[in-house]
RNA sequence: GCUCGGGUGGUGGAAUAGGUAGACACGCAGGACUUAAAAUCCUGUGGACAGAAAUGUCCGUACGGGUUCGAUUCCCGUCCCGAGCACCA
């Protein structure tokens, strides 16, 4: 009988389908694990072989846990809110409902080829009413709490009304951003409107002023994981910096706690480090400068990491979005700082970061008065200090800050060096080692005790205090978009008013034109009836980390109508055991959803504060793009090695017309009906293409379809193949070659069943210690290799194994169905059918992982006399005075032989001189 | 610039509490079976040198040092590649 992967697939897909076969239930009698996927967004594209790469992974992982007794958890769903489909519904016209659907409906028959081992049951899709209600029930829940810096935690806004009802808001250590302090008498006397707006500075949702990252092409504005190098990430359309009012989430409240909860995680070591950095935590003060314009006198604050310099300052300088900046010009520079700010605001985002190497900036008149030393230091503005971090105004310290000293030897300003022996002629000195000098009571202090010193100082004189500043800022949580989840909020005279939870779901009315409107506001705002008892709802919806913040959540509990999850089911699921995704969710989604997680564990929604307990980053297959090289102003394309003496353009070419680099002319010149009269330049005969690897997508038209690969060697040996291609978590480009031998290895395990005419053949002979010692070692190293995500070398070892047992001529039944058992969560179709045909019930899912019997594969152990013939130069090790002819006995713990024709040596030794050292000889 | 990974045959990659480097696979070369092809199987395959051959010797894990009886593995320095962050005071 021969392998037919593709009958016996689809037989054991609508097996498993229709019976049901990995349905999960809560069972207390077994331990659970959580195997989760992220869920993908449907986009129109479909799957390419690079998105299974980590669904295979996690398939084996759950699989395997099944196998080991664990009842396991492994959905998926759907990522469906989001901007390619509104942007695809602004250009055809298409609701994004139907295209969601369609690309729903395409995911789900591609990934229903691969053979997963998905509980369907549990699917949800974050744009469906019933899931998105959950998500706006947090954003109400977020609305009514505000975080407690004293508990650490988030807490009900009445009980921050009552406190500001008995004692004001002086006392209330809260996260806000609130700028006024009043008396408990004062907040009385406010009106509901002054309450509302205070209140909206310490909600962890809230809507506030702030610099948003526009995107004018989108029309929408983003988060700060959304752009990159001032461009959107998707697109790559110019963000600019633009002050708007937005709904935000209060994330930095959690920012100790995000950062603290790392530590417990089983994460990698560069995934952790990015959320580290992206939180930004960073030590310092802040320190207090009197500033005059001349006729007036304030108080302004600084952040700094390092005070011991401040014998250093020389001038200050403030964000031009800075508000001091108004406060601190004087009227003879007046023209001069306005024309400034002008040209900074011309500048995109995109300039501001790219042209760091620019010196710019402006004198505004005003002086501060340094602290200890009594000068007068001016006061600048330049775009190189940032308005949204510290206090958008810093004590320049030339000397020792790099950008202080560019500054400083751009505008002629002086530099006093701080550190004894220190060269600052050509560029600052900003290590932190040194003794201090010119530094009053600092002098002779190393920079380490400085610090700390200097710090004491300034708050012993009351100039200022310790302060932990936060590179992370709160989520920006409105678009100015259609494609989202609609906010429970209406405006009541200028009062955002929440829709009460029983109103839930809000749900997404129907549209028929996507386009924001006229005046730039988003398509609800164009509804008629978007009103909630005739107040206006919101009209901008909620960004797409919104809806994959909870869902993980969700799959526990997918079909409750009460609550996100109920507390039986958050119970016995607890948290996900192993997550699998991609690294760029590292400063998106993996922070907004541990911040959503710990919010819905303040308010004992959840049991655990940290959602993913072990994550692992797959790495991206890339695509491996084929050029052909068209001579410029014709329709003749040259063969790549023949391209230099003419002067071309590169073109993508289909890489489905390529084989080995070899184009496939006429296929070529079907492909795309500009090229049917095409013409080559070959050589020898063939026209050969150049390539490079890339990014697997449409656009390069580098993309390999999983389906392709199954219809040719089935999904079995399509999902080893991935495996078998490298380290999971390295990113590796996509190539055919090697398939092969993937697929002839399952051909080989299949005839391993069948005798010499092919006939089933499996018997109950008692294997023999050769047999077992296979066996064996097999079950060692695939348990092993699962555990440790190692899964391209398993294949390896089944590999060996199967050959071994070919060449033994095993049809000992003993030996056979522990194999089938092992190779099932690589390859289960194959494995579902051999398990059936041994004569077991379906399906091998419900069998248990073969135990791991050392027995069978110990080496002797014994004493052994052996003889180092002078190549022992281990004495020190041994404790051992030895001459080099001498024999010595020692206590071997094993011994390797290997078999030569004249019979066995000694290979390796392993011996207990009281520690165990392995000799080789 | 900073942080984190990584550099091993023609290729993908094995092997690190330090102990036979190159598992396994691809590719390539040769062979068997076949009218032929496909499929399958067998043999060889890091480099250099010696030998008719079995085999042996030397060199080899980016480069230069170090620790060690022994280093792909540990330490120091250099170079290169990848990823992330990037005026964060």
């Amino acid at each position: 009988m021969e392998y037919n992967f593709t009958e016996i697939e689809q037989k054991w897909q609508s097996y498993w389908s229709s019976g049901k076969t990995f349905r999960v239930r809560i069972d207390p009698s077994r331990p659970k694990y959580y195997v989760l996927d992220m869920f993908p967004y449907p986009s129109g594209a479909g799957l390419h072989v690079g998105h299974p790469l980590g669904y295979i992974a996690s398939d084996i992982y759950a699989r395997y846990k099944k196998l080991k007794g664990y009842n396991v958890l492994h959905p998926m769903g759907y990522d469906a809110f989001g901007l390619p489909a509104e942007q695809y519904a602004i250009q055809t016209g298409q609701p994004p409902q139907k295209t969601t659907e369609q690309n729903i409906r395409r995911y789900r028959e591609q990934m229903d080829k691969l053979g997963f081992s998905y509980d369907w049951d549990r699917e949800i899709q974050t744009c469906d009413p019933s899931y998105y209600k959950w998500t706006q029930w947090a954003f109400l829940k977020m609305f009514h709490h505000w975080y407690n810096k004293d508990s650490s935690k988030a807490e009900p806004i009445d009980r921050l009304i009552d406190a500001f009802n008995v004692q004001g808001n002086g006392q209330v250590q809260a996260a806000h951003h609130c700028q006024k302090i009043f008396s408990a008498r004062e907040w009385h006397a406010f009106s509901e409107k002054e309450k509302e707006d205070i209140l909206m500075c310490y909600r962890i949702a809230y809507l506030g002023e702030t610099t948003v990252n526009w995107c004018a092409a989108l029309g929408t504005v983003l988060a700060n994981d959304e752009v990159k190098e001032g461009l959107s990430l998707r697109g790559g359309y110019p963000v600019e910096q633009k002050k708007m009012k937005q709904w935000q989430l209060r994330v930095s409240a959690y920012a100790e706690r995000l950062l603290e909860g790392l530590d417990r995680l089983d994460w990698s070591d560069s995934l952790k480090e990015m959320q580290r950095n992206w939180i930004g935590k960073s030590d310092g003060t802040e320190m207090e400068f009197r500033v005059s314009n001349g006729s007036e006198t304030f108080s302004m604050t600084v952040f700094t990491t390092r005070a011991d310099t401040i014998f250093g300052v020389t001038f200050m300088v403030l964000a031009p979005e800075s508000e001091w900046v108004e406060k601190l010009t004087v009227p003879g520079k007046r023209k001069e700082v306005e024309k400034y700010l002008a040209y900074v605001k011309t500048k995109t985002e995109r300039e501001r970061m790219t042209q760091t190497h620019r010196v710019t900036g402006v004198f505004t008149g005003s002086y501060a008065t340094h602290p200890f030393t009594g000068k007068e230091i001016p006061v600048w503005v330049s775009e190189y200090v940032m308005a949204g971090y510290g206090t958008g105004a810093i004590m320049a310290v030339p000397a020792h800050d790099r950008r202080d000293y560019i500054f400083a030897k751009h505008f002629d300003l002086p530099v006093i060096p701080l550190i004894e022996g220190c060269d600052i002629s050509s560029e600052s000195f900003d290590a932190k080692e040194g003794v201090m000098c010119n530094s009053d009571f600092l002098n002779g202090m190393t920079v380490q005790e400085a610090i700390p010193a200097a710090i004491r100082e300034v708050e012993k004189r009351k100039l200022g205090k310790r302060k932990t500043n936060y590179r992370l800022r709160d989520a920006i949580f409105s678009r100015q978009r259609y494609w989202g989840e609609p906010f429970p909020i209406y405006y009541q005279d200028g009062i955002a008013r929440t829709l009460p939870e029983s109103s839930l779901p809000l749900e997404l009315p129907a549209i028929d034109s996507f386009h924001p409107s006229e005046s730039g506001e988003p398509p609800l705002a164009r509804t008629k009836n978007w009103t909630y008892q005739g107040y206006p709802l919101e009209t901008s919806t909620m960004p797409g980390f919104a809806g994959s913040s909870a869902y993980y959540l969700r799959y526990m509990d997918p079909h409750n109508p009460h609550a996100l999850v109920s507390a039986q089911a958050n119970k016995y699921w607890q948290d996900v055991d192993l997550y699998i995704g991609g690294t760029e969710h590292a400063t998106g989604h993996l922070i907004y959803s541990r911040f959503w997680n710990k919010f819905l564990y303040d308010l004992r929604y959840v049991c655990k504060d940290e959602p993913f307990r072990k994550l692992v980053n797959q790495g991206m297959i890339q695509g491996r793009s084929s050029f052909v090289y068209r001579i410029k102003n014709t329709n003749t394309f040259v063969s790549c090695n023949l391209k230099d003496s003419y002067e071309t353009t590169e073109i993508h070419v289909d890489v489905n017309l390529v084989t080995g680099d070899r184009l496939d002319l006429d296929a070529f010149r079907a492909w795309n009906p500009e090229y049917k009269d095409a013409e080559f330049i070959l050589e020898n005969g063939e026209y050969i293409c150049g390539w490079a690897i890339e990014k697997m997508s449409k656009s390069m038209f580098n993309v390999v379809n999983p389906d392709t690969i199954c219809a040719r060697y089935g999904a079995d040996t399509l999902r080893m193949y991935e495996m078998f291609l490298g380290p999971l978590e390295q990113s590796k480009p996509w190539d055919t070659n090697g398939i092969d031998g993937v697929h002839r290895f399952l051909r080989k395990f299949w005839r391993l069943f069948f005798d010499k005419d092919g006939n089933l053949y499996v018997n109950n002979h008692v294997p023999d210690g050769k047999e077992l010692k296979i066996l064996h070692n097999l079950i060692h190293k695939v348990e092993e290799d699962i555990e440790n995500f190692s899964f391209n070398t398993t294949i390896s070892a089944f590999m060996i194994s199967v050959n071994e047992l070919a060449d033994l001529d095993c049809h000992k039944r003993e030996i056979l169905e522990p194999l089938v058992i092992l190779i099932s969560p690589y390859a289960p179709h194959i494995a579902e059918e051999l398990w059936t045909l041994l004569g077991n019930s379906p399906s091998v899912a419900n069998a248990s992982f073969p135990v791991f019997n050392p027995e069978h594969t110990k080496e002797q152990t014994f004493e052994y006399p052996v003889s180092f013939n002078g190549k022992l130069r281990f004495k020190k090790q041994l404790g051992l005075n030895l001459e080099s002819e001498e024999i010595i006995r020692l206590v071997v713990e094993d011994v390797r032989t290997e078999k030569y024709s004249g019979g066995e040596k000694i290979k390796k030794v392993i011996v207990i001189p009281g520690k165990i050292i392995n000799i080789v000889i």
